[in-house]
DNA sequence: GCCAACGTTGGC
DNA sequence: GCCAACGTTGGC
């Protein structure tokens, strides 16, 4: 079981989108280091939604529901995607700047690499960032 | 709106 | 294969 975190901006597609659509592909990523990262998905993985650019905050939480496979929208064929179902919104949402005061959270690749959309999450971060936005792990 | 980080493209 | 130019992401 790994941990991720996957970026969307909010005016393109928010958590309450998602929310309301249970499941989503997450199609449009061109970048080889997030592919692979969503390569490595498991069904079952989890991973936070975080809203980039307008938000700037962890909003929900959403589970791994289809391994990753070719994308569609990727006319050269070399990218691919996975699918995510919702799985529950944080109580209280945690802001960039939340993280980024913790020092045990400094680490994260969210924080290390800004411009990666899809990251891994390592245990610790994962319960510390759930406790938090007040849920259990 | 600005700019840092970083990926991609294309000339050589 | 190097590197300058350029485009994009995303925080501030």
């Amino acid at each position: 079981m790994a941990y991720w975190l996957m970026k969307s901006e909010p005016a393109v597609y928010s958590w309450e989108q998602m929310a309301g659509d249970k499941k989503t592909v997450w199609s449009g990523v061109r970048n080889h280091q997030a592919a692979n990262n969503m390569k490595a998905m498991k069904p079952g993985d989890r991973a936070f939604f975080y809203h980039s650019n307008d938000g700037r905050e962890i909003a929900g939480i959403v589970k791994v529901s289809r391994p990753y496979h070719s994308d569609p929208t990727d006319t050269s064929g070399k990218f691919g995607m996975v699918e995510v179902t919702a799985e529950k919104p944080l109580k209280k949402p945690v802001a960039l700047a939340e993280i980024k005061a913790q020092p045990q959270l400094r680490n994260m690749a969210l924080v290390r690499q800004s411009r990666l959309s899809v990251s891994p999450v390592t245990a610790a971060e994962w319960v510390a960032i759930c406790k938090m936005g007040g849920i259990q792990p």
